[in-house]
DNA sequence: ATCAATACGGTACATTTGTACCATATTAGG
DNA sequence: CCTAATATGGTACAAATGTACCGTATTGAT
């Protein structure tokens, strides 16, 4: 479900349509866009450390130097690229959320949701990788627990503080075992360990 | 718990004690050992990324020469490094048998075990860039899928397989958790999320 | 239409890094 | 004690990469 792929755009000169830069050139917001936007959808595929100038500029169809110019240092490119991919994930935690409203708490629900995210692999590598960029530098760190924390904050209402943080460890551990493994792990099985933790009643955890 | 900390070796001329070669120099064997448990020591500590060939040699104590004629490739010298790291937690993961055989499966012997290995930075990171390195590498993927797997067949015999697995996955997610935070997540919660699992009777786990 | 301002593309350079090489030091055997 | 074999350490080189630069093309204003 949700079509995602960070923004699925041609290599000719992206920017299309109505905007006030109607052929592409001479059009800096949307020309570091363009490159912001390829970056995040190379760090997923090459993962972090093999992101260069070069490579992002060949996937943005521009020139090295403008990978440069708009960017003080890769660094930086690096750091924007994520924030793009982690408002990705959040994108898909809104969409979570509008599927748990619709159709209940339940864990069949959640499951089946978790499912559909464990079978992209380009969602699952963007989490992931943004659990390594922020190993790697601890100023990253708000960027990846933004899908933890907001899946917390997603589920505590409806399931209380123990049981909702239980089931966003499991599907954080879900998700990395899908990273390195060509399946994830069997949905009954899931289904079976989110059920548990959801329909327990935790002494401390709110009724509702 | 366990003093771990891959080998602790000072800096000049590791191999000092009863070894068939005295003074350290013209020891293949040793030598080649001494380079991989200093990589070993030295990715938990910079990331994967970071590995080189000559902050490899430093680190060991030998020249930069040593670190390329031992191995074919750096990646070479990488995957055996995390063999080591491997090996590491699989010690671990013996302690935490040894230690829940002991005391019995418990949630509150577990949850102890793992509050043990989240407070110990090195441990986390070993696992997390196992992770990593088995995303960029495919083949390195049973590296990185040894912890969770043995500890799922570690806790199955005790609390069936659905419960193992979701108590493993909970660890895991605990450890990414960990990994990016400064404080990892609260004992008692913890200790709450891993009671309700292994309380659960599954319908098809086994009683005992 | 002309021109100043600015974006652009391609090149160049310094640094880092993986890898190969060679002279020297060290060891073991005769 | 002498010598051949081998390990060692430092150097050298090629490729990759981050970054700076410069001439050119494009744009909007006059």
């Amino acid at each position: 479900m949700t079509a995602n792929g960070i923004v699925h755009r041609t290599n000719e000169e992206g920017t299309s349509g109505a905007s006030p830069v109607p052929t592409g050139r001479h059009d800096p917001e949307g020309r570091r866009r363009q490159i912001v936007l390829a970056a995040a959808e190379l760090i997923p595929e090459v993962g972090l450390a093999k992101l260069t100038h070069r490579l992002v500029a060949q996937r943005a169809g521009v020139s090295l130097g403008a990978t440069t110019r708009y960017f003080a240092s890769l660094d930086e490119l690096r750091s924007e690229a994520l924030r793009v991919m982690a408002e990705v994930l959040e994108a898909e935690l809104a969409a979570t959320r509008a599927l748990l409203e619709d159709e209940g708490f339940t864990p069949r629900s959640l499951t089946k949701d978790l499912m559909a995210f464990l079978h992209d692999r380009e969602l699952v590598r963007i989490g992931i990788e943004l659990v390594f960029a922020a190993n790697a530098d601890p100023v990253l760190r708000p960027l990846a627990n933004l899908w933890t924390e907001g899946l917390v904050e997603l589920l505590a209402p409806a399931l209380g503080p123990v049981a909702a943080r239980g089931a966003a460890l499991v599907m954080d551990g879900a998700a990395m075992h899908a990273s390195i493994n060509d399946e994830p792990l069997d949905e009954a099985l899931i289904e079976q360990i989110l059920g548990t933790l959801m329909r327990s009643g935790f002494p401390d955890d709110p009724p509702e």
